[in-house]
RNA sequence: CGCGGAGUGGAGCAGUCCGGUAGCUCGUCGGGCUCAUAACCCGAAGGUCGUAGGUUCAAAUCCUGCCUCCGCAACCA
């Protein structure tokens, strides 16, 4: 076992600050699967996966759900039907499970950041800025607003925070090759994208250390810093092998370092093409061998949002039709490296169309014919025949285009190469109709021989799928009678014909039931609205959220400190009136408003391009924040002077109160 | 002229790098079969491959302009 093959392969630790969607799924499913290709090769694997569970967004979370950031992170990861339940209910064989809040992580983090300062590849330098002592918050130049906080408003002052940075410039040049001149960066689209956005256009060295909250690993030599996420999180790849630390052995790192690939979503390929990289070569450690930048599911054409996302809960459509089905079709249906369009109708079209209609009812025939002609086990006694040819040859030629495929990640054709089979046998029963054989007796050989050659198709496809869909190949193996576990090896589809030829099999449950794709649709609609319904319940009773932190985080509402009359009268709001309205060329967000309020003309850039078309708007009067402090806005190009009043809807979009034409354009609005 | 992706029969996609009968799945229509989960098999209709030019004997594929959609960046005061 010395020379035994190795494979790391990791997904992102993701941030447990909400639920986790189906795009994480989507991911961890996809990694699962490729762990299990591997294993099934004879590989010894390694699969991580875990969870980044410090920073700001959650200390703010935990504090407004009242309970600490651990007691918060702990409920989301390990709590019910938290990360880890959804990884047990996806069928995922992760290896290992790593928390950056683990003690081993904290203290080899603390190690590697020490390392590298030791090295001089991080320095201690100022974070200079604009700081408004009130609000204790450093802003940048161009937040101010009107050189004032733009939180309070008050006025700011230079100040210089101290943190540490890593000198990312350093290794500019090598990761500019690494990402050109390899197959580091997997699709190659997305080193353009990298090297012309990022590298080009100029690295500057990367802030790596916070002051400004606590939520983190602290520097142990500078302990008023906490480590920023990239060396925090990035590292997890290696500490959960056991790199300097002690919860697991230096063989794991020395057995699986480097790490074959990471997948990671596109939104993160910066960080894992560049960041990662460079921090590796700052320790002198040896480079994963590939990132692969998976696409998105979109829903409706769009990015996946909370108020959609709610709609797709991996767990509600892995509880109703299998997570087996479910990690089919976000296999099948989506090429892994662009993004997909995810629907209801497409799920489960899918599961009807090919797991229930093609491959289950495949089985259920097969199973069914040996039973009735045969009792269940098939003579020894077999005759070949001319159908046999073309089936024999595409079942015997199925591994090796499913391998070529699993090892570019294309999952979608790997399985669409096994389904063909599928295809290719439920044909096979036609042209030799078993029951016309089954009508003469002496051919019996015949039709023992076209059963056999089912049931051999049937145990490579479904040996080929277990790393798709473990649980339903195992209970396909039950209705073959396939019970030794050589059966359903790598090594045993290599060609046609492993299995004895006197195989006994019984027809057994329905392995994918069909859908009543109506009735189903139907009611994941009447969900989806329900959800909603309780999602905008929930919105306005805080006290209820406040109850259920760790199951409706989403739904807490960060309030404003309780401000007196006359605060509020520091707000001029005055109706205003559009006057003109007109897009934008420099920007597909904005809309170029002039309104008037009561004195003067004065334009406002608002963000409302997507939802309001400009003539809609002209002569409308609408509520405008009159003293709001003039914003320069595209590079000094325009100055918004003022803020128009509007809601956002549960989709996303926003939407705009109108006042009724007798409303006097200047007044003011209490 | 910020960066990148995409536009192919009703739907979703492949094909584009390395030009040469436009393919797959679903849907529709017609037929066959009865072992099976009203499943399976066969056949048909349906596409000026976003648009306008160019190169070529030949362009979905190469080149140029334009239009539309989507992401990123900027930014929604």
């Amino acid at each position: 076992m010395e020379n035994q093959k190795k494979f790391y392969i990791t997904t992102p630790i993701y941030y447990p600050s909400d639920k986790l969607h189906i795009g994480h799924t989507y991911c961890t499913v996809a990694t699962d699967a490729m762990a299990r290709y591997k294993r099934l090769q004879g590989y010894k694997v390694m699969f991580l996966t875990g969870t980044d569970e410090h920073g700001l967004k959650i200390e703010q979370k935990a504090e407004a759900a009242g309970v600490t950031p651990q007691q918060f992170v702990d409920n989301i990861v390990e709590g019910p039907r938290g990360v880890k339940d959804l990884w047990k209910l996806m069928e995922i064989s992760y290896d290992r499970f790593i928390r950056t809040t683990d003690d081993y992580h904290v203290s080899a983090i603390q190690k590697i950041f020490k390392k590298m300062y030791d090295k001089g590849d991080i320095y201690k330098g100022t974070y200079k800025g604009k700081y408004c002592t009130p609000c204790e918050s450093f802003w940048t130049e161009s937040q101010l607003v009107n050189g004032c906080c733009p939180d309070c408003g008050r006025p700011v002052v230079d100040a210089e925070e101290e943190a540490y940075f890593f000198r990312l410039s350093k290794y500019a040049d090598r990761v500019r090759d690494l990402l050109v001149n390899t197959d580091f960066l997997q699709p190659r689209s997305r080193v353009n994208e990298m090297v012309n956005n990022f590298i080009d256009k100029g690295l500057e060295d990367l802030c790596v250390s916070r002051t400004s909250f606590n939520w983190g690993i602290p520097v142990n030599f500078d302990p008023k810093h906490v480590v920023y996420v990239w060396i925090d999180a990035l590292f997890n790849y290696t500490t959960a092998l056991g790199f300097m630390n002690d919860r697991y052995p230096d063989s794991d790192y020395e057995t699986f370092w480097p790490a074959d690939v990471h997948f990671v979503g596109k939104e993160i390929v910066r960080f894992h093409s560049i960041i990662w990289p460079a921090m590796l070569m700052s320790m002198e450690m040896p480079l994963p061998k590939h990132v692969f930048g998976h696409g998105w599911l979109l829903l409706d054409g769009g990015k996946m949002s909370k108020s959609k996302g709610n709609v797709v809960d991996p767990y509600i459509l892995a509880e109703r039709y299998s997570a087996d089905a479910l990690r089919y079709f976000l296999l099948r249906d989506f090429p892994f490296g662009t993004d997909g369009n995810f629907s209801n109708e497409l799920l489960i079209n899918r599961i009807n169309m090919d797991l229930a209609n093609d491959l289950g009812n495949l089985l259920s025939r097969t199973t069914a014919m040996a039973d009735k002609y045969f009792g269940g086990t098939l003579p020894a006694d077999q005759q070949e025949g001319p159908e046999d040819a073309e089936l024999l040859a595409m079942a015997g030629a199925l591994r090796g285009k499913y391998e070529a495929q699993m090892e570019k990640y294309a999952f979608q054709n790997a399985l669409a190469e096994v389904f063909n089979v599928i295809a290719r046998a439920n044909k096979y029963i036609d042209e030799t109709a078993p029951w016309v054989l089954a009508k003469d007796e002496a051919k019996k050989p015949r039709l023992a021989r076209v059963l056999y050659n089912l049931a051999e198709t049937l145990r490579i496809c479904a040996t080929l799928l277990q790393p798709f869909m473990p649980a339903a190949c195992d209970k396909i193996f039950a209705q073959l009678g396939v019970t030794d576990a050589g059966l359903r090896s790598w090594d045993s589809v290599a060609v046609f014909g492993a299995m004895p030829a006197a195989c006994t099999l019984h027809k057994g449950e329905n392995i994918f039931p069909r859908i009543d794709a109506k009735k189903e649709l139907a009611e994941l609609e009447a969900m989806e609205a329900a959800q909603k319904a309780a999602a905008q319940a929930a919105l306005s009773n805080e006290e209820k959220a406040a109850a259920q932190p760790a199951d409706a985080p989403a739904e807490i509402i960060d309030h404003e400190p309780e401000i007196s009359f006359d605060d509020f009268m520091k707000t001029e709001l005055r109706v205003g009136e559009i006057r003109a309205a007109e897009a934008m060329k420099e920007s597909k967000k904005l809309l170029h408003l002039t309104v008037f309020d009561g004195e003067r003309e004065r334009c406002i850039l608002s963000g409302i391009a997507k939802w309001y078309k400009p003539e809609d708007l002209v002569g409308k009067k609408v509520a405008i924040v009159a003293n709001l402090a003039p914003r320069p806005m595209m590079k000094g190009k325009y100055v918004s002077e003022g803020m128009i009043v509007a809601a956002d809807t549960a989709d996303g979009g926003c939407i705009i109160p109108f006042f009724p034409a007798e409303a006097q354009a200047g007044s003011r609005i209490h």
